[in-house]
RNA sequence: GCGCCCGUAGCUCAACGGAUAGAGCAUCUGACUACGGAUCAGAAGGUUUGGGGUUCGAAUCCCUACGGGCGCGCCA
């Protein structure tokens, strides 16, 4: 689905030069007829906008609805394509009643006119192929470099209060997988939501209040006293490590009474394994805002209200001595309980009031993030969300991440709570690392389950992922380091239009197109992109780094031309930098 | 039975409805007195699971069959 905002959405976008008023960039020349010098797609699209307004304004072309604002550019596979191409005339052509080729000659003559353009070609059935005028994009490097942290960044959610609640996981056992992947794809989520402007709250919602922690309790009690794991209980080692240090901190507590006893494992093991989680996550680079107990909605009455709420909406009633919520009439396949018949709330309670109660601290897009398991639960909380009279996948947005599996030696870990063999985060991370498990977790879309060979991303090779794409942030910085000391830096003159190398060019646009993947990557909810991005562009620029040489050699006295170089170095680094913080990734140094 | 996700090169995976479906790994051929070779140049590798449909155009959207993963409680 494409949306062409109006007009009065334009003045929106966000040119890298834009992020500080102080930055005078030479990308905010006008070419010939005043249209912008088209030094990124995001401009070229403004160009094609602009011509298009021009030609409605003469008469020489009949939209029935308004000039797009925004025009498809996109960078062709092929380089005979030219370095930009456009279908803008493929999808206006039915509505201005002409052909398509036709209506691309048009604009093809008009575009030919803006400087900085060195050709506009027509191809097929009606793409229009543009190639920039070499040495015209090199203002992009210093561009990047003068914005900096903020390259990238746009204003798509400015102003938007979004509240992302993931992993979730029940403090009755160590972090495992399934929450992991989570952790890092839904903190960069946020990172990415940030950088497009929007004001981000991580969200943990924490379920005590149901049977899984009184059987968490009574496996610790079960434990401490030496006896066997209870029959719907928890077995494996951190219940004996976690029961131990209950005993280190209260060592009465076994000989209580066992209603007493269990109300202090429970307190005193809760506490502990939630402290755990949180350092883990901690660890791992993630930190959540905002803590959220499920046992307060119950305790404050919020539960009541929501179901109070719900009943004067008329969307509950009253069967087999519980109260339910209508939800098959909002979608959902079948009604759900929602106060059962002894008069306690089911699990989906809690749902509900903790979403009402998000909505009533000002968040108007929620996101819930969900294990492949618990993909059921949509039909009822989208259910929910319309109940309450908001708008379904708009003010409430559930994400499903599949499965996860890790590979050693080739074989799966199998892992079963029951038997307690629990691949946790700890293990993931003392195996690859921090770096190597948040980027192979965000590297892939969240909508296919995958395979992490822990050989691989354990591997300081060339054959992991994460190591091409940091090796890009440590050689930039290395050369950068060398330009120092032999006195070159990227301050005074910069001659842009001396970057006219084809391996220049093509690193340029490469990186002229960094904040349209971040904005894509926010758009549909899809960090990977970033990722994939990144590994694409080291490509592009080990080639640059290869037949352009940055610095003097021997006696070689500094130049122009190294300067220049030095600076789309210097660009390349930032946008690594940015890119991979984007991800919870380092950019290093040396490596 | 019903629902959600997935099926793309030998492997792991990309691809706003766009042009000749791309990367990395593995395989083969080359480039090292190296601004970090953890690199680069090149070759080979495909009926996008099968079959229909929608349109200027489909890996992508719709229908259908097959295959894999995960669900379908007054559990949480």
């Amino acid at each position: 689905m494409t949306t062409l905002p109006g007009r009065a959405e334009r003045d929106q976008s966000v040119w890298p030069g834009d992020l500080d008023p102080r930055v005078e960039t030479g990308s905010e020349r006008r070419g010939g007829r005043g249209y912008p010098w088209p030094v990124t797609p995001e401009q070229l699209s403004q160009s094609i906008s602009d011509v298009l307004d021009a030609l409605v304004r003469r008469g020489e072309l009949a939209l029935p609805d308004e000039v797009p604002t925004r025009v498809n550019v996109e960078r062709p596979r092929n380089k005979e394509h030219g370095d930009y191409a456009t279908n803008v005339a493929l999808q206006l052509a039915k509505k201005a009643g002409t052909n398509p080729r036709a209506l691309a000659e048009l604009i093809a003559a008009e575009l030919r006119a803006a400087e900085g353009v060195a050709q506009v070609d027509i191809a097929g059935p009606g793409f229009l192929n543009i190639t920039v005028a070499a040495g015209a994009q090199g203002q992009v490097a210093a561009d990047i470099v003068a914005a900096g942290s903020a390259y990238g960044t746009n204003q798509e959610l400015a102003g938007e209060k979004v509240n992302l609640e993931f992993v979730s996981a029940n403090p009755t056992g160590p972090l495992h997988l399934g929450g992991v992947r989570w952790a890092a794809v839904g903190d960069a989520l946020g990172k990415v939501f940030e950088a497009a402007g929007a004001e981000v709250t991580r969200e943990y919602y924490f379920n005590d209040h149901g049977a899984q922690i009184d059987r968490f309790s009574r496996s610790l009690l079960a434990s401490a006293r030496g006896q066997a794991v209870p029959e719907d209980g928890y077995g494996g080692e951190y219940i004996a490590d976690i029961a131990a240090a209950v005993v280190a901190k209260r060592p009465d507590a076994v000989d209580l009474p066992d209603a007493e006893a269990q109300e202090v494992f429970r307190e005193l093991g809760v506490e502990m394994m939630f402290g755990e989680i949180k350092q883990s996550l901690h660890d791992f680079g993630v930190d959540f805002d905002v803590y959220f107990h499920e046992d307060d909605l119950h305790a404050s009455g919020a539960v009541a209200k929501a179901v109070d709420r719900l009943g004067s909406l008329g969307v509950t009633y009253e069967k087999d001595g519980a109260i339910w919520l209508a939800s098959e009439q909002f979608g959902d396949d079948k009604d759900r309980v929602i106060i059962r018949s002894d008069g306690t709330g089911a699990y989906f309670s809690g749902d509900l009031a903790y979403y009402l109660d998000k909505r009533e601290r000002g968040f108007d897009r929620c996101f819930i993030m969900l294990g492949a398991d618990h993909h059921g639960y949509i039909g009822r909380m989208m259910a929910m969300c319309a109940a309450y009279g908001d708008a379904p996948h708009v003010n409430l947005e559930i994400m499903i991440g599949q499965m996860v599996n890790l590979l050693k030696d080739g074989q799966p870990l199998r892992m079963s709570k029951r038997a307690g063999t629990v691949v946790t985060i700890d293990d993931l991370v003392g195996a690859i690392g921090v770096d190597a498990a948040r980027y192979a977790l965000t590297r892939y879309s969240a909508d296919s389950n995958i395979d992490i060979d822990l050989d691989l991303w354990a591997k300081a090779g060339n054959d992991n992922p994460v190591y091409y794409v940091q090796y890009v942030a440590a050689r930039t910085a290395s050369i950068l380091r060398n330009a120092a000391d032999l006195g070159i830096s990227t301050d005074g003159d910069f001659r842009a239009e001396l970057l006219v190398h084809e391996k220049e060019g093509e690193l340029l646009r490469a990186l002229a197109e960094f904040p349209r993947i971040v904005a894509a990557a926010a758009q549909l909810r899809e960090p990977h992109r970033v990722a994939r991005y990144l590994e694409d562009t080291a490509g592009t620029f080990h080639r640059f780094y290869d037949s352009c040489r940055v610095l003097p050699q021997g006696d070689e006295e500094p130049g122009d031309l190294h300067r220049a170089r030095l600076m789309l170095v210097a660009a390349t680094r930032q946008v690594f930098a940015n890119g991979l913080g984007l991800l919870g990734v380092t950019a290093p140094e040396r490596m």
